[in-house]
DNA sequence: AGAAATTTGTGCGTATGTATG
DNA sequence: TCATACATACGCACAAATTTC
């Protein structure tokens, strides 16, 4: 575990516990309000310098999932988690609508998308049309969950800006304004990765954060593709759920 | 980006490019078959020495993520993903069954639990009864892509692990064996995080690995619940899908 | 209440790894 | 290849807060 006897992988020591204790509260291993183990038993487990493991609990700490209390140990801290749920009707306002500490979603650009990505142009049928494309970020509680690109067909949702503005920053209800009542969730496709540089800054995601990736289609109720959507989602803070 | 002006991350730079590259490979924002930036654009972008972007592009070689041509550029490598579709039927057979160079499931153990976790007790009821739990390891052309952890309720599923091995790996056919035709999925809960090691070491994965974590509880068509299972699959390899 | 054991917090010194120039 | 600056990991010692007996 020292790096005169690891092969050089680009992760210290120190962060490869981290995330190793991260992975364990995420997963709920180390439930909420329980103990992690002592100092001592980390040295034991991972057979590192107590110091080492000290900067990996540390992090955890300075990011809030842990509190250590000298003298008596350290504790895994309870947090809210997001459940969002994907289906046939996949809207913001059902899963993070209905909380009081939910702010508005900050709209980041929105403007015309001269040249979309091809799965993008395929799914919207975008070859003859022009596109709209907005960015936008969700926080609950003053922390950013979510970060969202859209693509919609342009000539169908005219003034979609200015109406998401005049709503207060919902989606839904920016497209009720401009006469669309209804759309329905066709598919999802589902990824996880690393967070990007820009996606850190955009959230302010500690490091080496994980984000869930939503790619989905959602249609007009007569099967009209209506918006092509990236969600890019905080994974410890926001679970997915599909109900069948 | 320098050591002297970077915050203490625990990553070194070449790995923090290396994933940052990763990202946008596995995002498709680098296309598969297209070229990576040049070394010197790279450089350029991230502000960092040429050994450093050098070493990360080498990372992503070592794995088969992009070819380097001399006199030609860097290159992403097509490689085929597998998508995993999630719905009120979701099995295995389903999604790599089907492909010839699918190997069946390596059954790593199978036996009781004498103490399954809280929310498995809850989904199962396995107040007043034992738990039989199995752990397995699936693959596609010799790559380990999805490890599975699963509860069911002992009584239900008699000599289950000798009938999985009868059949030759499918847990499909395994219940049809032991009088269970059909199953149905009733949720899902889908989150991401880093691969813990021993998930790393189990499924042979390369350094700072995303998982995609699906829990998800089967019960009979008469709503009698059945198995509750945590699948972890390679998040640069599988893509979930929901259709609604 | 008090002593001992446990657990976290802090300091210094040294050797090695990392990134730049 | 070498020099420089910083980060990482280890070893040892002791302090402070809490729990245990």
């Amino acid at each position: 575990m020292t790096p005169q006897t690891r092969s050089p992988s680009g992760y210290s020591t120190w962060r490869l516990i981290a995330e190793e204790l991260r992975s364990e509260i995420v997963d709920e291993s180390l439930a909420p309000g329980t103990r992690l183990p002592t100092e001592r038993e980390l040295v034991e487990r991972f057979g590192v310098h107590r110091h080492t493991v000290r900067q990996a609990v540390a992090t955890l700490a300075t990011e809030g999932l842990v509190a250590r209390r000298q003298g008596s140990g350290t504790f895994v801290v309870e947090r809210p988690r997001l459940v969002h749920r994907i289906g046939l009707r996949t809207r913001w306002s059902d899963s993070l609508g209905h909380r009081a500490d939910a702010s508005p979603g900050v709209l980041l650009e929105a403007g015309p998308d001269p040249c979309p990505p091809a799965d993008v142009v395929m799914s919207l049928d975008l070859h003859e049309r022009a596109a709209l494309r907005t960015e936008m970020v969700r926080s609950v509680d003053g922390l950013a969950l979510v970060r969202t690109t859209d693509w919609f067909v342009a000539a169908a949702v005219p003034d979609f800006a200015r109406h998401y503005r005049d709503v207060g920053g919902s989606t839904t209800a920016a497209l009720r304004a401009i006469g669309i009542d209804d759309y329905l969730r066709v598919s999802s496709t589902i990824t996880a990765r690393l967070a990007t540089f820009a996606e850190s800054t955009d959230m302010d995601l500690p490091g080496g954060a994980v984000v869930l990736v939503v790619r989905g289609l959602d249609a007009l109720p007569d099967g009209t593709p209506l918006r092509y959507g990236i969600s890019r989602f905080r994974a410890d803070r926001v679970e997915l759920n599909v109900d069948t």
